[in-house]
DNA sequence: GTCTATAACGAGATAGAC
DNA sequence: GTCTATCTCGTTATAGAC
């Protein structure tokens, strides 16, 4: 670990807290050192002795959200439950994100793609890859287990959930309106389920076939 | 019409044309005056003549961009077809953003809602309503015509539709994976299908009866 | 309607003292 | 590890000539 005098709650991931809490809330291009500085009452310069670029900062940012977010990943694994139980825990995780008033980091970062340095371009391509990868997994035990049920390979079953939950995020949080994910939410855990294990009292289920 | 004087090809819609585009790549905070500027070969200053802020500009960016969105959806509406194929063209109104290599103008601007000016904001949510009244008829009919089926009400089956779009565009876009978009859209539009209409060979289908 | 010029500010970043 | 001070650049925006 990195060296450090003073200061005890290490300063660098306090940096990261505040760092995080902007993007996913105005963006990578919507906060500056200035605004960290002034919230941990440090100066800029301090900022720039732990993170000496923006972009180093960034790429930071994004790997321990990765990290963290594949430990509630595992936590979720641990759990021991079906796949059903699984996919509505991952959703889960969406939903305390927007319920803390805040994007997906690298939804946030997708939106900017194309103004990030390049490192940080990777980095959220990684992101999404690690979490369609579980979701890949989970959705072929579902499969095998008889639980879940859809066409076309896992693969793209995942990535139509993290499409549909991100988007989701996306326009719940603009229009403040966390109903809106809840019923996008159910439809996409609704279109997975066996078609025996459908319930009839879902809010919105898409392709359920309706009574 | 505003007054003018040399320029022909109004400039203010020379300026828009820019601005868009930068928005759909880069967001609104991910470009400045000086880039419509440069690109259009005319001075900063000659800018705040037709758009004294940003904010102003940004505002009359969204207002262009829903009132052409309008029209292409009054124009599937007159095509007179059924329910599925104005679904589809709905769709692929989306994909041709796509294909642009840009985002839709308001799944950018609502990723940096928070960030954005008061009149920017309310202009965002504007143009989301107006997309899920459209949806909410044409679903309301399709399900009349026996076309569509989808459990819950119509506008919330509008709502996911839009989140599921717009999250697909989002990923596709920084993973400059066009075919991620067409799975995404093949599961919207696949999930909505009644069932004696649903063919069996689509890539995915979320919660279509596999076979 | 467009220009030159500039104001006023904030951004990311660096030098060097403590 | 944090500071003061400063640099350089880019940002939005304005004043006033043509």
């Amino acid at each position: 670990m990195p060296e450090q005098a003073s200061s005890r709650p290490e300063t660098a991931s306090l940096v990261l807290d505040v760092a995080q809490r902007l993007v996913q809330t105005r963006g990578y291009n919507g906060f500056s050192y200035a605004d960290i500085a002034a919230e941990l009452k440090i100066t800029k310069a301090a900022l720039h002795y732990h993170f000496a670029t923006k972009a180093q900062l960034g790429r930071a940012l994004i790997g321990r959200y990765e990290e963290s977010f594949a430990d509630l990943l595992t936590a979720i694994d641990d759990a021991g439950s079906d796949a059903v139980e699984k996919l509505t825990a991952y959703i889960q995780l969406y939903r305390d994100v927007l319920q803390d008033r805040r994007n997906c980091l690298c939804g946030m970062l997708a939106a900017e793609y194309q103004t990030l340095p390049e490192v940080m371009q990777v980095a959220v391509t990684q992101f999404f890859d690690m979490n369609e990868a579980w979701l890949e997994r989970i959705l072929e035990d579902g499969r095998q287990a008889g639980t879940v049920a859809f066409a076309g390979s896992a693969r793209d079953a995942g990535r139509v959930i993290v499409a549909g939950l991100e988007g989701a995020l996306l326009l719940s949080r603009a229009t403040q309106d966390m109903a809106r994910f809840d019923i996008t939410a159910a439809a996409v855990l609704g279109g997975l389920l066996a078609p025996a294990r459908r319930p009839g009292d879902l809010a919105v289920s898409w392709g359920g076939t309706p009574t």
